[in-house]
DNA sequence: TTGACATCTCTACAAATGTCAAGCAAAGTC
DNA sequence: GACTTTGCTTGACATTTGTAGAGATGTCAA
């Protein structure tokens, strides 16, 4: 069976997103190139990413010195889990009142409108048949 | 300042959402409440209050031997910000690949789409002026 | 005034999460 | 072969979250 909705904290997304990017990957470089953003140390980054192992986000490979981490679940499974979440908890399920907030509280361009329509109109025509 | 996004964890937001249904209300209610759901005991419960006093998003207020408990967040706030968190680390802060995978997860019936379809529709009227 | 209840307070404890330093081992370098 | 780098392993500690028992205290009816 597929993971049962996937959750992840805001470290792990961090992490999972630069392996995303740079897979297969070391935890130096993923150090390395998180650096910037999180001034974490190897061993912090080191720890989160073999936690995540454990919890089945990412699977470590040892190649000779080296240990290779790749992404378990692909970026749409992550994005699924985390709308779920926000669907179920603050919405209660509902989708519309998801969609609404969600023009609400940002403006959006005419030109987003515009491309928001048409999916919604691509999906109506391939539901049809 | 308004508060800078409002994250809850799975039992705030069991919490909240009684209480904003109840609004004001004592622990003990709260708990008989959410017995079914959750078989809480008091304890935790009150616990789970307490600290979310703590934190801002609920009050307390001594009534005799009584402690009410009152929203700080709206719903609409706590709303937005499960929505945002969302927002920001799975999609990067892009809106259409959102509501993109919003779509093609759970599928809608037609009446759904046209309520979609309406409110961007009204959307695009209220931003044109 | 004495129970019987309802409610509260305090304390505890395990698991998860966020951080990291220190020491160790393998590899490459002169 | 000694030295420097690079990466790994272990252990640690603070904080947050989930969960709750035990005992104190206030309230009211008989």
């Amino acid at each position: 069976m597929p993971k049962p909705s996937i959750e992840l904290t805001e470290s792990e997304w961090t992490i999972i997103k630069a392996v995303w990017g740079h897979e297969p990957c070391a935890a130096p470089a993923i150090q390395e190139i998180l650096h910037k953003q999180t001034a974490w140390t190897y061993s912090t980054v080191r720890t989160l990413m073999d936690r995540m192992v454990v919890k089945g986000l990412l699977t470590a490979e040892k190649v000779r010195n080296l240990t290779l981490y790749r992404s378990v679940v692909t970026r749409e499974q992550a994005q699924r889990g985390e709308l779920f979440y926000a669907l179920k908890h603050a919405f209660n399920g509902a989708l519309t009142p998801m969609v609404q907030c969600l023009l609400d509280t940002h403006d959006l361009s005419a030109g987003d409108l515009e491309t928001l329509e048409s999916i919604i109109k691509a999906r109506k025509k391939s539901a049809r048949k």
